[in-house]
DNA sequence: AGCCAGGTTTGGC
DNA sequence: GCCAAACATGGC
């Protein structure tokens, strides 16, 4: 990794990132807008325009000292491709090899709380609407290149909106729930302490929160929190653990205690092994049947 | 029309 | 503790 600054750009160089993949396409994140082949959007607090380069990113307008919080928001100090040899002794880590690119960003816990409240029991296209949906009813305004976008409301902002409003763009009962987290967090609850906090005890914090349950929680730690063994387990994940990793799962019940063993089994990088595997599966990269069945 | 979507909550054993 | 059903919404 390489990173030169020329007036408001910052370049990063000789890293391993597929911008299209990252931030549209894996389910990770809802809020980026692809405009002409460049990414707009607010990067945990830092509003940019993001394009790549020859082999790497260019971010602008960006601030003097920018540079460890973009490098931080994708992740690039970690190296992937050991990932994917560490767990070679598995034929579904093939998924890491499969999806060059693909980074799992280091969001604001708020935003990646945010976006995965809304995501129970719904699907990506969806979550995606809603979130632009609520950003632009309730967020901050912001123009880059022309190109403007929103941020995602913060908790101040939902609770000055009401719930009803909310309710009113399509959320169903996820209004309640976001809207209820919201006013908790607004009166005291101290989310921006729990990235500092191990990830046991964060999780128990956060299951305190109206709408979160074990894998909304483990998604914001993941996401959003820098908890990388956070292992979030949704019916992909469940259906591909059950198919490729049936010895290593046996007698594992439900997604709580499905979880649980992947921390054990794959320990600090687990979430960005997840990562992979979620993808993989979603996509028919590494195909099985309905019953959990390898179909090679 | 019925099932599904990166689930959570609630109420019954 | 574990399990089933209810919960809004839109796309196929």
């Amino acid at each position: 990794m390489n990173i030169v600054r020329r007036g408001e750009e910052i370049r990063i160089h000789s890293v391993d990132i597929d911008l299209r993949l990252t931030l549209m396409d894996s389910a990770q994140t809802f809020h980026w807008l692809a405009v002409n082949g460049a990414y707009y959007g607010v990067a945990a607090g830092r509003p940019v325009c993001v394009r790549e380069t020859e082999n790497g990113v260019a971010l602008s307008p960006t601030a003097e000292g920018d540079e460890a919080h973009f490098v931080r928001y994708f992740d690039f100090a970690r190296e992937y491709e050991r990932i994917g040899r560490a767990f070679a002794m598995y034929p579904a880590a093939r998924a890491v090899g499969m999806l060059p690119g693909m980074r799992v960003l280091n969001q604001s816990a708020w935003d990646a709380l945010f976006m995965f409240i809304l995501s129970s029991n719904n699907n990506a296209g969806r979550i995606r609407s809603l979130t632009l949906s609520l950003s632009e009813a309730f967020g901050q305004r912001h123009e880059i290149n022309g190109v403007e976008f929103y941020s995602i409301p913060t908790p101040e902002e939902l609770v000055a909106a009401g719930e009803e409003k909310m309710r009113g763009l399509g959320c169903g009962y996820r209004a309640a729930y976001l809207y209820k987290t919201a006013r908790r967090i607004a009166e005291g609850f101290p989310l921006d302490a729990l990235s500092a906090m191990g990830y046991e005890a964060a999780h128990a914090r956060l299951m305190e929160l109206p709408g979160v349950g074990d894998k909304v929680a483990d998604c914001a730690q993941l996401f959003g929190m820098g908890h990388s063994e956070a292992f979030p387990v949704d019916v992909w994940v469940e259906r591909l653990l059950r198919a490729w990793f049936s010895e290593e799962f046996a007698g594992v019940t439900n997604r709580h205690a499905m979880a649980r063993r992947g921390r054990e089994l794959f320990g600090k990088d687990a979430g960005i092994f997840q990562q992979f595997l979620f993808h993989a599966a979603r996509k028919g990269l590494i195909p099985f049947s309905e019953e959990g069945e390898k179909a090679i």
